[in-house]
DNA sequence: TTTAATTAGTTGACAATTCAAGTTAATATT
DNA sequence: AATATTAACTTGAATTGTCAACTAATTAAA
């Protein structure tokens, strides 16, 4: 139930930024590791890869991104952050925090550290 | 990223038992509250009603649920388990069973309650 | 007791996701 | 060097989810 919640408020709060939850952890992806292939984001963003594919080529038809062929290996594909793509990134950023900012409310920094690391150890055992 | 992920764990799990997480938790809701309306449904399954609706008459055609409208107020349609659906609700249920055994692996009883109650609070937290 | 407003649900059009089946490029085998 | 296999996507068809608009039943107001 927290997950959908989760999901539902994140939805809610990217709506008026023209984004979704999908475009935004391409984004954040983006952000974080500066070129990433179609299959490192699929990976990464734990996403199905037609499902990734279909999300970039959407960005890059709305300009957040460039996608280019690898010049290494001809079958991958590199997607960046256009500079529209990541002045959005960081307006959007703005606004998530404040979901976090709601779900831990009340929590101190002890607590919130700690929380993180169960959440960490939940995904860690999830992995395998 | 646990989000997602857990929502992947869940999909592989349900997918060989021919279910979803939206049937699922639909099902799962009907097993513990025996009669519901659409919208009891949506309030509880976090969704939005016309996605309900699609769900539980695709539930309907599979031979899971039966749906009437209620006697008392004609606009209201009550959503009950069929015998088959639950027969299927048990046996998802033990396959469900294994993606919490494997998320709280190596974690004693006491650190699971802990757990279940930070996942509650950050759950009450974003209720609001 | 009509009329208005609200509640509960349904439907159709459209967007997004997923599966299956491709294509093209790189690597491994013979 | 030629062929087979694998890797990295891409694309089209089918499902699923969402929004907007609608219908029908109930409740509230005039």
């Amino acid at each position: 139930r927290l997950n959908a919640l989760y999901a539902m408020e994140m939805e809610k709060t990217l709506k008026p930024m023209n984004m979704d939850i999908s475009r935004w952890r391409v984004a954040m992806l983006l952000r974080i590791h500066g070129e990433l292939s179609i299959s490192d984001i699929a990976e990464h963003a734990l996403g199905k890869l037609p499902t990734i594919t279909k999300i970039v080529y959407r960005m890059r038809d709305e300009g957040l991104v460039d996608v280019n062929t690898s010049e290494t290996d001809g079958r991958v594909t590199v997607v960046t952050l256009t500079d529209q793509g990541h002045e959005n990134v960081e307006s959007v950023l703005e606004g998530t925090q404040s979901v976090f900012k709601k779900a831990f409310k009340g929590f101190t920094e002890p607590q919130i550290r700690k929380s993180n690391q169960l959440l960490r150890k939940l995904f860690d055992n999830l992995s395998n």
